[in-house]
DNA sequence: ACCTGAACACCGTTCAAGT
DNA sequence: ACCTGAACACCGTTCAAGT
């Protein structure tokens, strides 16, 4: 019954065991010896090819956004710009625990650069300087990153058995609303926008308004 | 030598406690023997006070903002909405690991409370709309911790291991720069761009589009 | 009501030893 | 060159038992 060795453990095996963990387990229950074991192998063999855990994890990172797909070369900067933004989003809601693994980690895994490459590209032909360019792209991966952070965690750790989005924000409105209006009425009287559950809508309009400030920038020139 | 027993361990003394541990031993050292250790007192008593190890992290999260100093109440709403953005970063950045500990978490804690009901209030003074006031603050807050959980965390897992962030950063060039130029053009020629160690005015430029993309929204009620 | 001791089922990482 | 077995020093959490 000896299985046979696993033999060719690759770093990019390692990567795809790893997003296989992640999407079973989540983050907080992806450990070395599980990835290891979907890898067919101990998790001793792993240090082998990975220095710890923390280089494993920019492995999984640069493989989350292998299969992005990047937006169509067509209409203006503005629109494009809105559509990198808009996929970044789905790719990491996509998958389990996405935004937490790739969120405070900056990689330079060959995924990872092809995309900044092409988004490079079309912010210069936009018209941007060299400088705005890269700021434009560090912003944008800094929104995006930030946003769906909130967005793909637990609304609090009392919510976080079950109970759909819907529910959570409907909880957390409660908790506004049930504030002293003598201390907190802006919490009260805005508890329905604060806790909208329309997650589109407000991802939407952030990068709006990131698009709308870039434009002012390319204006002055 | 009995050691008298604590006695009067709290909710806040924990929270005390964890924010001794986080400045000592960084998030990844958090652990719940050491919090309770650092109060005085074995880990299994935690568990009366809190659900588990993510309770208490909420409650640091909420200590953690427990000092933030408003802004001063002059000037215009968008000189005032930057300092907020400049404060916050200052604050997340004082204490090792803040931003891990408080990006995908939307705590309710009492300190979180107050501080957006002062900025929603001033959003509405303005003249934002509800519901636009209550994007605006949550747009600040999601760039803030996206921002600055890349400028905390280390430029790779490969330069954890010390090294200045100039240094880093000089790594990091050199990583671009060394790309074949048929394949990576843009990355080649914005190297020095994307590498700029200068993160006060990367995180005041994105600053600024911000509160462009906003005035532009109060331009057209 | 609040805290302890002891246990359970895990971790990441190292390192001699195997092939 | 690559993988294993076994160990080390930890984890979070539970639960009977103490006061």
């Amino acid at each position: 019954m000896a299985q046979t060795p696993a033999r060719t453990l690759t770093r990019e095996g390692i990567a795809a065991a790893a997003l296989v963990v992640l999407e079973r387990e989540g983050l907080a229950g992806l450990s070395m010896r599980k990835v290891a074991a979907e890898a067919g192998v101990q998790a001793a063999s792993l240090y082998w090819h990975v220095r710890n855990k923390e280089e494993l994890l920019d492995l999984l990172g640069d493989a989350l956004v292998a299969d992005a797909e990047l937006p169509p070369r067509t209409g203006g900067w503005r629109e494009q710009y809105l559509e990198y933004g808009r996929r970044y989003r789905a790719l990491l809601l996509a998958r389990r625990d996405a935004a937490k693994v790739v969120a405070g980690r900056l990689t330079t895994g060959p995924h990872v650069l092809a995309v900044l490459e092409d988004q490079l590209d079309r912010l210069r032909a936009a018209g941007f300087a060299d400088a705005d360019a890269a700021m434009a792209a560090y912003l944008l991966s800094a929104y995006v990153q930030g946003f769906v952070l909130q967005e793909q965690s637990p609304l609090s750790a009392a919510e976080a058995a079950g109970a759909s989005r819907g529910q959570a924000a409907r909880a957390a409105g409660d908790v506004f609303r049930a504030l002293p209006a003598e201390t907190h009425p802006n919490l009260v009287a805005l508890a329905d926008d604060l806790t909208d559950p329309d997650m589109d809508s407000r991802f939407e309009f952030g990068l709006q308004r990131l698009a709308d400030g870039l434009a002012a920038l390319l204006r002055q020139r």
